[in-house]
RNA sequence: GGGUGGAUUCCCGAGCGGCCAAAGGGGGCAGACUGUAAAUCUGUUGCGAUAGCUUCGAAGGUUCGAAUCCUUCUCCGCCCA
């Protein structure tokens, strides 16, 4: 199978710049391709994963991969479908950020350093000592304003009152200008991202094919998003990081267990590597049946991102506080000195100390609804008092609604 | 630079001297129903809880009393140059 059969069967492809020359490109293989990566976190998302993926299928099928860290373009910052213009970047935060990701995107792709091998660059190497003047001529010619302005990714903030700034504005030209350089320096014929880089990457094979007349091309991805069209990937919380300091393995599995069933099969198409005749198989379960592919999907995926052993412990803690033998698996722990409960500690200090909840009015709330149990058992009262007899062997499961499990253990 | 409109609790958005901790929606949390899903229904959603305390861009002022009136300041939109 060639990559693009595979990126198709798995539903990763949204659209492409010239679908007939793409698919002869695949099939002979071998193809330099690129996908972009701006800085702007010390951490890859989930929405970044997609696109790993992909660029591991690439790989698989014998394609070359480079991955472009926007060290320079993250210095202007991309306002594709962004209503509010970025915070702007210190060149210290941008470069470590940079280093971070390296190091996880080493993970996913093998940078084995043959000449076929994938590699990482930064177009910090060519982007942050460009002459304005030289650049405006060389590369500026090819870039009608009214072409730009007629772009989808400024679309929103066109028609949002915080406008567009100019440094925002000559995003679209850096990225295109990467794409050149990258054709002239490591024969990258195609750039590949998410559907909201489009516009920018149409925009490199428009001033390749211009300025060189050299054939190059674009290919995007879907995005990640649930049934009801919003993106995945996302919490209260903030976004679900691959960085296990950010997002701990368990929160990370947990986060795919409780995907909803109509999303399950393109998760598993889209972010695991199991075979397509099996992710069809799982995501044809009905009913409550459904649950094993969640698992299995929470499980290979936290397995990609977090290591074998850790994605064992996820599931084993989860199936230990989610299934009726509650034996406290490896929910978080608050150590918390014997002392505090020898005349007992009122559940409403319990509670916030293990910052199980925001404040004592929360903890009230949730006592009154119902939502707290201590070793399994109800409290209601809010006056309740934690005695250290209901410890066992000096650890005691605290547990807030249906998700949330704490212990607490004496010393 | 001139004119003009605005800034409200996590978000959107009412309120325009007391009945305002502030309508309504979204989101969150909890409960019911379930399958750790979705949908639906119910409750709840500043801190503390007996009282009370601190919030409506910032600082002052008027008033018995202000998110609501006045002054200055900061930020933003729109129109004109």
């Amino acid at each position: 199978m060639n990559a693009y059969e595979v990126l198709k069967e798995r539903g990763f492809i949204e659209q492409m710049t010239h679908e007939d020359e793409i698919k002869e490109l695949f099939e002979k293989g071998g193809v330099t391709f690129y996908i972009g990566i701006d800085p702007t976190a010390d951490s890859l998302h989930v929405g970044h994963f997609l696109t790993v993926m992909a660029m591991a299928h690439m790989q698989r099928c014998g394609n070359r991969p480079i991955c472009l860290m926007g060290g320079g373009t993250g210095m202007i910052g991309d306002p594709s479908g962004k209503a509010d213009m970025r915070q702007m970047m210190t060149v210290e935060t941008i470069d470590h950020n940079v280093a971070c990701i390296k190091k996880q995107l080493s993970r996913f792709i093998d940078f084995g350093g043959g000449k076929d091998d994938a590699i990482i660059v930064n177009n910090a190497d060519w982007l942050r000592n460009l002459n304005y003047i030289e650049f405006l001529r060389e590369v500026g010619v090819h870039f009608t304003v009214n072409r730009m302005l007629a772009a989808d990714c400024f679309k929103t903030r066109m028609e949002k009152e915080t406008g567009l700034t100019f440094l925002e504005f000559n995003y679209m030209i850096m990225q295109g200008y990467d794409f050149l350089e990258l054709y002239q320096r490591h024969n990258c014929v195609l750039e590949m991202g998410g559907n909201d880089q489009w516009s920018n990457i149409i925009a490199g094979v428009e001033l390749i094919r211009r300025k060189l007349s050299k054939p190059a091309y674009g290919m995007t991805f879907k995005l990640l998003t649930n049934s009801e069209g919003v993106k995945m990937g996302k919490t209260v919380s903030g976004a679900v990081w691959l960085d296990p300091e950010k997002t701990t393995p368990y929160e990370f599995y947990q986060y795919w267990r409780n995907v909803g069933d109509k999303d399950v099969e393109k998760c598993l198409a889209l972010l695991t590597f199991l075979p397509m005749d099996e992710v069809r198989r799982l995501g044809a379960l009905e009913g409550s049946e459904i649950n094993q592919a969640k698992e299995i999907l929470a499980f290979e995926l936290t397995k990609i991102v977090h290591g074998e052993e850790e994605a064992q412990k996820a599931q084993e803690a989860a199936r230990a506080l989610f299934g009726k033998g509650a034996a406290a698996g490896s929910a978080p722990t608050t150590e918390l000195p014997a002392a505090d409960f020898a005349e007992g500690m009122d559940i409403l200090s319990l509670l916030t100390a293990i910052n199980v909840v925001p404040s004592r009015s929360e903890a009230r709330r949730a006592v009154q609804q119902g939502g707290v149990k201590l070793a399994e058992k109800p409290v209601t009262d809010v006056d309740f008092k934690v005695t250290t007899d209901l410890f066992t062997d000096g650890k005691l499961l605290v547990q807030k609604g249906k998700k949330t499990f704490h212990n607490v253990v004496l010393k």
